[in-house]
DNA sequence: AATGAATGAGCTTTCATTCAT
DNA sequence: AATGAATGAAAGCTCATTCAT
C-alpha cells in the first residue's frame, strides 16, 4: 500500500520535473530567439521562468547543455514533421511540399530558423564543438529522409535521375524558411510564397 | 607657408590612415575567421596588426563598428564583382553562372561565407543592430542588381516571368556559398557543384 | 499507559540518533581526508552517509559545526589514548614513547594529522574561530595530561628540571606526526623513527 | 637621444609596475593572514591595493597565480636568511641559534608560518597542486641548506652522527615558529623561548 | 523526522572601453 | 597621434542552507 503511493508520487515529481524543464526551454527560446547565444544570460532565463539561477543547474549542466537541449528538441520536431509527412498517402512532390509549408506556417519556421542560425555562426560552431554530435546526428536523420524521399521521386520517375540527390537536398533545404526568408523583406502569404517555391523546385528538378 | 604644406601632408596622413584601417581590417578578418565574433578580442586584432589596442579605437568606434565596417568592404567587394558581370557580353544565364562560380572559386566565397553566418547569426542581429542600415542599403544593392539580371533575363524571353523576380532572387542568393556549402558535408570540386546548381536553378527558372 | 513506553522508545530513538550521528562523523572524516576542507560538500556527506542533505542539519548546525564535533571527536580519541597510557606501569619516558608511538602507527596518526592541518589552516582558524573554545578547552586537557607526565619526570628526576615544561610541552608535541612526518618525504618504518625522535628528545630534555 | 629616453622610461615604468606588484602581495599576505586562502577573495584584494580587481589579473594569472608567488616570495626571503648566517664565522650551533633566533624576531616567522599553514593544508595541497613544483623546489633549497649545516657539524664532531641527519632537519623546523609558537599560549620572550629551544635541540642533538 | 528541490550570495575570470601619459 | 595600463560590468557556476512536503 505504502509503495503504491509512490508509483504516483514520483511520477508526480518526475511530471513536474518536466514540466519545469520546459518552462526553461521556453524561456531559453524566447531569449535565445531575442538576444543571441552570447547574450542570453542563465540569469536571464531564470529570471524569465522566475527560478533561481541555481536551479537551472539542476535541470542542466551548464549554458552549453542547456542550449544543446534547446536545439535537440527543436531538430526533433523537424524530424517528426517529416516523419509524419512521409507516411501520406501521397506523391514525393507533394509530400516535400507539404514539408515545405508546414514550416512555412506556424512558429516552426522560426525556430528551426533558430536552430539553422546558430548552428552555422562560428562562434557557436566552437562554443558547442565538443557536444555538436548530439545534434548532428539527428540532423543526419533530417536529410536522410528527405533524400529518402527524393530518390524515391527518382526511382518513380518523377524527378531527373541526372541530378545527384545531395544537390538536390541541399537546394531544398535551401528553400526553408530560415535561408530564403532572410532575402525577402517585404511580407507575402506563406502559401503564396510556397507556391512558387514549389514551383521553381520541381520544375528544376524534373525529370526531363 | 607651413600652411602651404598642409594640403599634401594631410592626404599623405590620410593616405596612411587609410593603409592602417585596411591593415586592421584585414586582421580583423582573419581572426574573424578563425575565433568567430565573441572570441575576436580587440587585444587581437591590434597585437595582430602591431599597434597599441587604443589605436583601434582611433579608427574605429568600437568593435561593433569595426566588425560593421568590415561587413561593409566584404559587401562591397561582392559588389563590384556583380557589376563587373554586369558589364559583359553575354546571356543572363552566362553572367549568373559566373556570378555563381567566383562566389565558389578562392577566397571570396569563403568571405562572403563570413558575412553571411555574422549577418546570420542572431548574436550579431541584435548586435549590430543599431547600424545595421548601412548594411541594409549595401545588400539593397546586391539584390537590385541581380533583380535587374533576373528582369533582363526575363524581358530577353530567356526565363519565365511568371515567376517574380524576388523569387528569383532569393534562390539565387540562396544558391551561394554559404547557403549550400553548409549542407554538403563531402568535399566536391567547386566546377562540378556549380554546373549542378546552375542546371538545376536556370531550368527551374526558364521559360516554359 | 503509551507514555510509559516512551523512556525506552526515546533512549532508543536517541541510541539511533546517536549512532546516525556516529556514521555523518566516519562520512565526514572520509572525505575530509580525501578532499579537505573546502572541496567537502554537504552533498557528498549526506550521500556517503546514505541520508538526505537536509538530515545533516538535523544533527549538526551546518557545516562548521560538523566539522567541529569530528575534531573534538578526534581531539578525545587523542585524550583517551594518553590517558590510557598515563595509567600504564611504567617510567615517564616508556609512557611518553608510547604514545608517540601510537600516534605514527595505524590510522591515529592520519587522524590527528587531519586534526593539526584542519587547526592549523588559517583558512579553518578565521572559520571555526567563533565555536573553537569548545576544542580549544579539549586541547587544554590534552596538553595539561602531557604537561603532568613531564613534571611527573622532573620530580623523580628523569628530566631536566630547569627546562620549563611549556618548552617540553611543544617541542613533544611538535613531534607528534603531522608536524614531523611533513618534513619527511622518503617512507621511513615508524619504528625507527619513533626510536630516533625519541632517542633526541629524552636526550634533549634528559636530567643533567 | 630619442632611444636614451627610453631606457628610463621603460625602466620607471617598469618600477611602478613592480611597486604595484609588491603592494598587491603586501596587501594578499594581509588578506590571507587574516582570512585564509579560501576566504580571501580578488575583490578584497584590489580592494585593499585600491585597483580594480581586473587590474590583479594584468600581474598574475589568477588567484593561484598570485597566492603562489607570495608563498615564494617569502621562502626566497627564509632562504636568504639561512644563506646570510651560513657565511658567518661561527659554529654551527651559533648560526643554527642564529637563524631560530632570526625566525622568531620580527615579523618573518609570521610570514613563514603562513606558507607553512598553507602548504600543509589539505585543501591548497590540492588546488595549488599543479605548481606546487615552482615551491617544493625551493622548500628543497632551504632544507638542503640546513641539512649542510647539520652534516658539517657532524663532521666537525659538534653533532651526534649516528642520528640521521633527515631527523635532525626536521626536527630543527619543527622548532620554528609556526610548529612551536602554536603550542605556547601565552606570551614569553622570544630571546627565552630560542635560549630554551636550542638548550634543548643542541643538547638533544649533541655528540655524545 | 526526513527529504531534496530550490535558493541566491558569492566566487573567479574576461574583455571592450577609457584616458593619463 | 599613439599607447597600454587600468577599469569594472557582467558572465557562468557552486554549494551551504532552507523549507514545503
Amino acid at each position: 500500500m505504502i509503495q503504491d503511493t509512490e508509483g504516483p508520487r514520483r511520477s508526480l515529481k518526475e511530471r513536474q520535473r518536466q514540466e519545469r524543464e520546459e518552462l526553461i526551454l521556453q524561456a531559453s527560446e524566447e531569449v535565445l530567439l531575442e538576444k543571441g547565444y552570447q547574450d542570453t544570460s542563465m540569469d536571464e532565463i531564470a529570471a524569465r521562468v522566475g527560478i533561481a539561477k541555481g536551479t537551472l543547474y539542476l535541470h542542466f549542466t551548464g549554458k552549453e547543455d542547456l542550449i544543446l537541449a534547446l536545439l535537440e528538441r527543436e531538430m526533433q520536431e523537424f524530424l517528426q514533421i517529416i516523419e509524419a509527412t512521409v507516411t501520406l498517402e501521397a506523391t514525393v512532390r507533394a509530400k516535400l511540399e507539404t514539408i515545405l509549408y508546414t514550416m512555412y506556417r506556424g512558429q516552426l519556421g522560426k525556430r528551426v530558423q533558430l536552430i539553422s542560425s546558430l548552428m552555422e555562426s562560428v562562434d557557436i560552431r566552437k562554443q558547442l564543438a565538443a557536444k555538436r554530435d548530439r545534434l548532428r546526428s539527428r540532423w543526419q536523420d533530417v536529410t536522410s529522409a528527405i533524400a529518402a524521399l527524393l530518390e524515391e521521386g527518382k526511382s518513380v520517375g518523377e524527378f531527373d535521375d541526372t541530378i545527384p540527390t545531395f544537390i538536390m537536398v541541399s537546394t531544398f533545404l535551401s528553400l526553408l524558411p530560415p535561408q530564403i526568408s532572410k532575402y525577402i523583406i517585404g511580407e507575402i502569404a506563406p502559401e503564396k510564397l510556397v507556391t512558387h517555391l514549389a514551383h521553381f523546385y520541381f520544375k528544376g528538378i524534373a525529370a526531363p
